[in-house]
DNA sequence: CTAGCCTTGAAG
DNA sequence: CTTCAAGGCTAG
């Protein structure tokens, strides 16, 4: 179906288009900001080659050409001396902390004189209103300053980063964990039910388009856990790390953190198309998602054009997952939640919807909104051999291997070798069940009228 | 609050 | 391994 790129012009935009997504995340946002030109690339082209020119119209600064040889860097604010670029300016460490402090506060304060004090650097610290305005004449920007999602990312990752060298030296022993069980699921007997009483035994992957099977799954309490530790792998550090790596990836792009009402709102939708083009800024995640895996950026451009763009629908499907709220049978929004059925209405494609709500209570049920599995599900589906247009399939294939592998050991570490196989199974079963969701989606996808779709997302899901 | 110093992760 | 650019911490 569908058919390719839209030819030359635009395919080659793409991947750029993926860079400056990027790095417009890099630079924080965190509120998408709409243009994401401007980046680190230019900064540092600027900074390499001098060229003023551009950057805030008014230099009244000193020193035109400052010539970076080492030392003589000022600060385009006050004057002092300046490390390099702070918030996309040439700043001294004080202005830096100060744009940080104030650039997003919303009163600031006044000038009492005529909004035109003179900053330097024994001046600077008289008029923070004027200081202030100086900092985003010279082209500071506020966009630049993490917000509170970001921050958080970042000690968490900082933390994690800790703990795990901590662990490093001792490897051998601090595997095998006081209870292995973080995934504990009671066995389900589970028919495919219509909707039942509705508490949370009831609803098991019963997807109604493509063929699954229910899942039987492993019966893991206290008293069914092996106690011998044996009965569980212990992970190669290579392997913890990498599990790590992709966890914090995953939680800090897609996954957001489970039990925090962290939602976006781009997951409310009230029809089609609006859910695609809500899609958009997921879809940002997800490319930033996979560009920080090495074998991904290892690939080819083309490669991963292809992998992204196969990928891409079962990628939000599975991110869905995360606002399903199970108990209550609804999406969880930002501004509360939408039971399940409100939407299915106003979508108007009732059995995909219901093949997708079930697809989620199904997975959420297996995953326990365990992080590390999510993404590893998460990587395991970038990397479908079966995609469109790949030029190579069998390293991306081989690539797949490798976590569908990491996958299963992670799993014998967590339930035990006894447990992990049935585990193991039910979660392959779900990522090819995906396959089918996904197909079904991109079908109806075929039927919105495509001018009402934002062009990167005709674009990656191939729709012009 | 400021401003200097420090720690980090990412990128080169 | 080095450099860059974020954030954190804290004496002043």
């Amino acid at each position: 179906m569908a058919a390719e790129l839209p030819s030359s012009s635009e395919s080659g935009h793409e991947m750029e288009m993926c860079s400056t997504i990027d790095s417009s995340f890099l630079q924080g946002s965190g509120s998408e900001s709409s243009e994401f030109s401007q980046s680190r690339n230019e900064v540092s082209s600027y900074s390499g080659q001098n060229e003023d020119s551009n950057s805030s119209s008014s230099d009244t600064v000193a020193s035109k050409k400052f010539k970076r040889s080492k030392e003589d860097k000022i600060c385009l604010v006050c004057g002092d001396k300046a490390l390099g670029y702070n918030f996309n300016a040439i700043t001294c460490e004080s202005c830096k902390a100060f744009f940080r402090r104030n650039a997003l506060k919303s009163d600031q304060p006044k000038c009492l004189f005529q909004n035109d004090c003179l900053i330097d650097v024994r001046t600077r610290r008289f008029c923070p209103h004027c200081r202030l305005r100086r900092c985003f004449e010279v082209g500071m920007k506020k966009e630049m300053i993490l917000d509170e999602t970001e921050r958080k990312a970042r000690m968490q990752k900082v933390a994690m980063n800790r703990q795990m060298k901590q662990k490093h030296p001792q490897v051998g022993e601090i595997i095998i964990k006081q209870e292995p069980v973080s995934i504990s699921i009671e066995a389900t007997s589970s028919m495919p039910d219509t909707q039942s009483g509705g508490d949370e035994k009831t609803t098991f992957p019963t997807v109604a388009f493509g063929n699954s099977q229910p899942l039987i799954l492993p019966t893991l309490t206290p008293d069914t856990v092996p106690k011998d530790p044996k009965m569980y792998r212990i992970l190669k550090t290579e392997e913890k790390m990498l599990v790590e790596e992709l966890s914090v990836a995953y939680v800090e792009t897609l996954g957001g953190f489970a039990n925090e009402t962290h939602v976006n709102k781009e997951e409310s939708y009230s029809s089609a198309d609006e859910l695609v083009n809500n899609s958009e800024i997921a879809v940002r995640r997800l490319i930033k998602f996979v560009k920080k895996i090495a074998q991904f950026r290892g690939m080819s451009q083309e490669n991963q054009v292809a992998c992204l763009k196969s990928c891409v629908l079962n990628a939000l499907l599975l991110r869905s997952v995360n606002f399903y709220d199970a108990e209550n049978d609804a999406w969880k929004t930002p501004t509360g939640s939408i039971p399940t059925s409100v939407l299915k209405h106003a979508t108007g494609f009732n059995d995909l919807h219901d093949a997708h709500t079930s697809y989620c209570a199904g997975l959420k049920k297996l995953t326990r909104d365990d992080s590390n599995i999510m993404a590893l599900i998460q990587t395991i589906t970038v990397f479908n051999p079966d995609g469109q247009n790949l030029e190579n399939r069998q390293t991306i294939s081989d690539i797949q291997d490798q976590f569908i592998q990491l996958l299963r050991h992670y799993l014998e570490s967590e339930v035990s070798f006894m447990h992990s196989q049935l585990f193991f199974s039910n979660i392959l079963q779900k990522i090819s069940e995906l396959k089918g969701l996904g197909e079904d989606h991109a079908r109806i996808l075929l039927q919105i009228n495509s001018n009402k779709i934002e062009p990167l997302m005709l674009e990656i899901l191939n729709l012009q």
